[in-house]
DNA sequence: TGATAAAATGTAAACGCTTACAGCAAGCGT
DNA sequence: ACGCTTGCTGTAAGCGTTTACATTTTATCA
């Protein structure tokens, strides 16, 4: 590299012509560029060139300026699983759930990446919609080895995985989801039990004393809280529980359709439903006005997260408003210091609050 | 594993022993095992694990089975960084889609995975949501190396990256968007200018004739071609195009309520919308009946896509029916084309259709 | 000016895998 | 008995970074 007198000026101009004939160049996976490349451009070595990029240690103003010419000329990325191998931070971190295209997902990204654009983060979504979780197992393509951390949503991912972090102290937080005993994981969550205390104790006030409840899936513990919280506000109240008014909804609009459609054909009496989430609320609402009831008049309908279209559904919907955005931003808060070395709260709980629309009463 | 009566109770009590005291072993970030650890427990050489492992080349049956039991033993997870290094597959590929949330995209993930993991292949998702495309650049973090293909959804990636993957050769598939000139990048989209025109001429059909258009965002192109078939069949039937009846609604629920009130507001005489996306139409729903408006006998509503959520809207909505779940299933299997190394067909088709409920008539 | 500290830069090992190549054993035909 | 082929396994180089450490350059001060 000593003779490099007129050798940058070639470079520039002829960078293309570089790649054609250079052989060590040409000889490279897909006659991409390296860090050498760079360092030879640049007339720096390759440390230099990685502290430039890193923006770690000392490096001379002039260096850098040229370092980062030499970047822009060949078009340089640094190849990310180099990256992982020397150890360096991976500045990503991943994002574990289930099924996209709920509504809700979008507020709790833009939470999450709040937080962690603010730390120069960038952020990867799996979804394990689709993959038994058997087939994933050695395959979880985002883990200790290509992420700084990982924050996982519900129970998209199992107990032995979940373990296989804690074992590693990798850090990982836990979104709605307490974790499996015995693990030290924080967990970020909402007031699902008061918040569904809160629709009950509404409904009650209303008049309504035939309320119906329509659950989460099988197991999830968002809704195993609202639904103890929709028990224990029936019996302050002295209204018994009636197994015949609850039935699975599974989160889903088309789901709790059916699970309605049924109480009407049973001829169950209801003049109101406490669904566990929003999309729930939407198809109660569509199979009780298919069934030729009135909303509110004959049966009140509350949900519960108040994502985007409770507002446009007809009549607007009452539910209680889990702050996602705040526990996205919060769950990517804790996960931050983990990844610093500081010990998290080892559990968040967000406060719920009853927004009151026009499905409850006019 | 013939012996295999006390052989698991001795491996146990190994591998503990192994973590305790080999000094190699403790010596490894994390105490995470390494394919030599493996080698070592099994008895075999790193060549013989990772043959096991990427099931190539030959490896006798006795071998494998000893394999694969350290590998379960140890828990062992192969270093994904150092797969990519080594330059062999990695299983993966990328999506790259602006904002998660939207129905639209559930559909879209089905199909992508449906067609991926028929072959082996795991999806990562990376939301350029939030990203100034500057901040970007540098930092993609899903690209040609850590993932075997990538597919683009929309404008989510600009020009000048598409360049680069292009220049490169590495696979990339367009979803809903064209190539920009001069790349010979394969694109799977929707007939939009006739699902839009379907959708206009149905509306003309049901005698309605100041129609508004509710446009998607600014430079969409599914947007630009359903305008142009609106305009069109307006033409078609001698019906004046009028720029008072189009607004921007940004594929939003929010931005199209805003939009529609304001034409209410502004008294402009209005006897259909056709909305650009489901979203937009919701939105308009909403509007409307704020205004005092019923739906369809005072204004027809008609939407595109027909998300999940279009038959729940009240009335429910008479839609164009996009094939998402079908694009995305095309879009993967051009992808692994490429990936194989075979030319894909450069630009894919989807036909719509319109599925009538009853935002337009009784 | 020379001694010394501080700043800037370079050298080279290590990270964990894949794979070309080499080696070895067993079976075959002659 | 010999050389060949075939099937299986091992050896070791190389992938592109980061970083501890060594070295050189520059700044500071008496």
């Amino acid at each position: 590299m000593g003779t490099a007198g007129n050798y940058s000026v070639i470079i520039v101009r002829y960078s293309l012509f570089i790649i054609f004939t250079d052989d060590a160049m040409t000889q490279r996976t897909n006659g991409r560029f390296t860090i050498e490349d760079v360092a030879a451009l640049a007339k720096v070595s390759t440390a230099t060139v990685s502290r430039v990029l890193n923006k770690k240690g000392q490096v001379a103003d002039k260096t850098m300026a040229r370092v980062q010419t030499a970047i822009v000329e060949l078009d340089y990325i640094p190849h990310s699983g180099a990256r992982q191998m020397a150890g360096g931070r991976q500045n990503l971190v991943g994002l574990i759930f289930p099924g996209i295209g709920d509504p809700f997902l979008a507020e709790l990204l833009l939470g999450i990446e709040q937080s962690l654009v603010a730390e120069g983060y960038e952020l990867l979504l799996y979804c394990t919609q689709g993959h038994s979780s058997k087939d994933r197992r050695a395959f979880l393509p985002l883990n200790e080895n290509n992420t700084d951390g990982l924050i996982v949503f519900a129970h998209s991912l199992s107990e032995s995985e979940l373990q296989r972090f804690d074992r590693r102290d990798f850090p990982v937080v836990l979104l709605h989801q307490t974790p499996p005993a015995g693990l030290n994981i924080p967990c970020v969550t909402v007031e699902n039990k008061k918040g569904a205390a809160k629709a009950v104790a509404h409904l009650i006030g209303c008049g309504r004393r035939r309320i119906a409840f329509l659950s989460g899936p099988e197991g999830n513990e968002d809704s195993y809280w609202r639904e103890l919280g929709y028990r224990e506000t029936l019996a302050a109240h002295g209204i018994p529980f009636r197994s015949a008014l609850v039935k699975d909804g599974s989160f889903s609009a088309a789901v709790s359709e059916t699970a309605v459609t049924q109480w009407m054909q049973d001829g169950i009496e209801i003049d109101a439903i406490f669904a566990a989430d929003d999309n729930s609320a939407q198809g109660a609402i569509f199979a009780l006005q298919q069934a030729g009831k009135k909303i509110p008049q004959d049966v009140a309908v509350i949900g519960f997260d108040d994502v985007s279209f409770a507002r446009y559904t007809m009549p607007p919907l009452t539910t209680v408003r889990a702050p996602i955005m705040e526990a996205g931003s919060k769950a990517a808060e804790q996960l931050i210091k983990l990844m610093r070395g500081e010990t998290a709260v080892s559990l968040t709980l967000l406060p719920t609050e009853l927004v009151i629309r026009r499905s409850c009463q006019e």
